[in-house]
DNA sequence: TACCGTGTTGCAACCGGTTACATGAAACCG
DNA sequence: CGGTTTCATGTAACCGGTTGCAACACGGTA
């Protein structure tokens, strides 16, 4: 005989072959209820034995949940947002949610997405990962159905919602204090324009964290030794390329992130400067090759912060608390080559 | 009187609004079928009304698919993986699809989901990315219910399955002409370890296809300057400490990734060698970092990767072909600062 | 006027689980 | 030994959509 179309099997199937109901059979699936262990014994195998598999489909329907958590992230390609990604899944995996991802590469769709996400009946839960909403967008996501994390999220607007964030205050005072403790007293700091169309503040909170840890050492940065632009490698070079060529030159550079710091050494290089006997150059972030050039930076616990968001998350579908959790990780100073005591005299 | 818990809206709620039936809601919610304009305007306004959004997880139940894709994704944190996800998600993101991944980052986690997840009734179809499957599971695999489609998955055993490749043995042949052409003679290899408990092969078919390349123009790679060892950047430079200490040295070195062609240019500054003067260097892979180091490389078509195997898989999620579609995508030499003619006179 | 075809719409079953409530049997009690 | 608990299980409704089939309205035709 021809072989059949497998038709897939249901739990009444399970039901029936048992001899018991549909009922006595779910809740041996589930474990939840009491369920004689005789009966569980043969209903577990006779599901074995038809190879039954629950569909999760019926499942979520008749528990009005959707066991499905999203997460919203944007340019998924930077190494920080895979990092995170892998913790949120760290999380996920053990859990009986599934991790759908909404990857957001402009402003259309990440409206899209944080408008229509928490709403529709997609998810129980969300992640929002280094994507400010726009302002007017906040009110409807602080009162949806489902609970909603910022990950690397510092917009004033979500200061009230659960969200876990690298303190980039005090990464920049992380910076700033190495730099001075190195004898550095003519600083520069390049950074991410003062607006974006995502609304990103980290890169004004990590300049505002140096200027803060050095203005007790009497030293302030004039606004000739900073550099505002889009971010990128290639823009920071070119902002640092300028500063580079004032007199009297500074004899450090702070970037904002480990991006922009190679941009800068870019620039000293063209300009003939030697790292780090001339020029002094410190990052943010990490990130995979600032280890492969050597430069010295502020990392940040990228996984733990998918891990902690993941675990908020959880908890807060589980039952919604009160006070929103805010977890905040400390940065750490990563000592590479790029950072050295300045040699005045060669100026 | 206090706001009462909003109560789901559904379909039903929507056609009693409006004075329809059901069954003429949802098809004027899909626009299937034929509903008089009136009637639709009129429904979808009460929808708009109402607030309505319709359950997914009803819709999966009654329409019998998951209307969700899976992607297998292994080692989710390297940049090549990231980028490929993104081309996966750039087609899915126009679909009815969503997309949920799952990270793999044990053997035991790869045989579970492997094992597990074509089978479940989770997903209408599956991406595995860079992920061998065992031999063991692949007949299981090549019958599933739900297609799967293989992303850069060399293995013999997924020979007849739908699969998007690079051309390993073609990037090899490119490095080998490079190198050749710039008039390199004595060449060097290294690469990843000959077996894998994941058993990739990527490795072995870039050396294949360099010293296929090198062969008609008189040139062997001997044993000796061929090094095998653990996937990574230090392992790459000891294997190419060993081989650069020999005498007489290659004047080039072919790594089978950027990752481990990092590890060679370490091991070459070491040494005190100049690069490109003293020694060549081409990589594969062209991450990220290659760029900020200048390092010439061979670059696989990530993104578009992703996106043939998403498409190939929502066609065979629509309609199974006789014959399995298999993407082959052509590599592309990219060359930088890292490869030069040699300068024997050094030696 | 009877008949028919086309175009819209409604009825009700169905997808495959979960679970409130009812039922029946066994155990326990005075 | 009748009555009350307790435990295990069954009955059937429910989750919220989709869709095959029947029914109905309407205009055109004989």
């Amino acid at each position: 005989m021809p072989p059949v179309a497998k038709k897939t099997v249901t739990i009444r199937d399970v039901a029936k072959q048992a001899g018991v109901s549909v009922a006595t059979a779910s809740r041996a699936l589930n474990g939840k209820q009491v369920v004689k262990p005789g009966t569980r014994d043969r209903i577990l195998a006779v599901m074995d034995e038809l190879g039954f598999r629950p569909s999760p489909a019926a499942r979520r329907l008749s528990l009005g949940r959707t066991l499905t958590v999203g997460v919203v992230v944007s340019f998924l390609t930077r190494p920080q947002a895979a990092e995170r990604l892998r913790g949120v899944d760290a999380v996920l995996a053990d859990s009986e949610f599934d991790l759908v991802i909404y990857n957001v590469e402009s402003v259309q769709k990440r409206d899209h997405y944080l408008g229509s996400l928490a709403h529709s009946q997609r998810t129980d839960g969300l992640v929002v990962m280094s994507l400010p909403p726009p302002d007017e967008a906040v009110p409807a996501l602080s009162q949806t159905p489902v609970p909603v994390v910022f990950i690397d999220v510092h917009t004033p607007s979500v200061a009230h919602m659960p969200r876990v964030v690298g303190d980039d205050l005090a990464g920049g005072s992380l910076a700033g204090h190495h730099l001075l403790g190195l004898g550095h007293r003519r600083i520069a700091f390049i950074g991410d324009a003062l607006e974006s169309p995502f609304g990103f503040t980290s890169s004004r909170d990590r300049e505002l964290g140096m200027t803060t840890a050095l203005a007790p050492a009497g030293i302030a940065i004039g606004p000739e030794s900073i550099g505002h632009g889009a971010h990128g490698r290639y823009e920071a070079r070119d902002l640092a390329r300028r500063i580079l060529l004032r007199d009297p030159r500074p004899t450090a550079i702070f970037a904002a992130s480990d991006t922009q710091a190679l941009g800068v050494i870019a620039a000293a290089r063209e300009l003939g400067l030697h790292v780090p006997d001339d020029l002094s150059v410190i990052g943010y972030d990490d990130i995979e090759a600032a280890e492969y050039v050597g430069l010295t930076t502020i990392r940040q616990q990228l996984f733990e912060s998918g891990r902690r968001g993941a675990e908020i998350l959880l908890a807060e579908i589980d039952r919604r608390s009160e006070e929103a959790p805010i977890a905040y990780l400390t940065p750490e100073l990563v000592v590479r080559a790029t950072t050295a005591p300045p040699k005045e005299g060669r100026g």
